[in-house]
DNA sequence: CACAGAATGTAGCGTTGGCTACACTTTCGC
DNA sequence: GCGAAAGTGTAGCCAACGCTACATTCTGTG
């Protein structure tokens, strides 16, 4: 017994080859997030705001912010901060409305907020649509117990 | 009310940098998992298996596993296979707990077994000690019921 | 209104982690 | 024991994402 370890090799490239897709989208996810955020709450988003919430160079965030123009999902004209298109105010509303249930199921499971609030940072990214679905779930369940 | 959004912004800061050092920690801790099931499995871990089972060509596998020499977790001599150094073969043991772990957390919330697998190997990265303990707690308490 | 300081943007660099193409070794089958 | 196939390694390319340094634009204060 013990090791039924080692998926067969197809699987386990399949599960590898989508944990890196779901990576490379993260960045992507907390840019288009925090830009909602700060738009909803001041009404503007700044990309050295921007920068100084992500801990990266201003340079850094330009950088990104031209990316996600380039995929449609932000505009942003010359020293006039960064808006969402309707693709990225609905990718922000998807991805806060995750990060909100995941940190929601880790606090039910006892891990302290400040942890809760920090690993979910990077957990968001990689909980699919089952997973999520199942979140949901066990916090209903739960909280009507 | 609704919008307590947007943390204190040094803090949500930490929270990014915190998660950007745990994804690029991930890739290694992949490949040690891996290499340390493919020398338990089989005894030797082959740069083309490893290539395989992560879904990558073999050049990227092999540079990557230079790295991992580079820093200490991982010996090969050329054409004789990749093994472990102590170093390594502690981290492998660590994140194959975890990731274990992680997965019968999901399970045990009701994520069916593939989704499971699946966003496991990329949760398991970003779950911390706190919230490493956490699961361990909620597993025990749960199946002792 | 001028100009100092802040914000923004650009240029150029480095590492990581993908890839393909090609060269060299090893291993196997005959 | 030879030669083909498989495995291994190297070289060179690319994109993403960090950075610093510098140039440009805007803004607000005197
Ligand atoms: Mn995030
Ligand atoms: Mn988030
Ligand atoms: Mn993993
Ligand atoms: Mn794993």
């Amino acid at each position: 017994m013990a090791s039924d370890t080692l998926p067969a090799e197809p699987t386990q490239a399949r599960r590898f080859g989508k944990a890196r897709s779901a990576q490379s989208a993260a960045l992507h996810e907390d840019y288009v997030e925090l830009i909602s955020d700060l738009l909803e709450a001041g009404g503007e988003a700044r990309p050295t705001d921007i920068a100084r919430r992500l801990g990266v160079s201003h340079a850094t965030a330009i950088k990104t912010i031209g990316r996600l123009k380039r995929e449609g999902l932000a505009i942003s004209k010359p020293y006039r901060g960064v808006f969402l298109t309707p693709l990225g105010e609905a990718l922000a509303g998807r991805v806060r409305a995750r990060h909100r249930l995941v940190v929601a199921v880790l606090c039910a499971l006892g891990v302290p907020r400040e942890a809760a609030e920090q690993d979910a940072e990077g957990i968001e990214h990689h909980v699919g649509d089952a997973t999520l679905a199942a979140f949901a779930r066990f916090l209903k369940e739960r909280g009507g117990a």
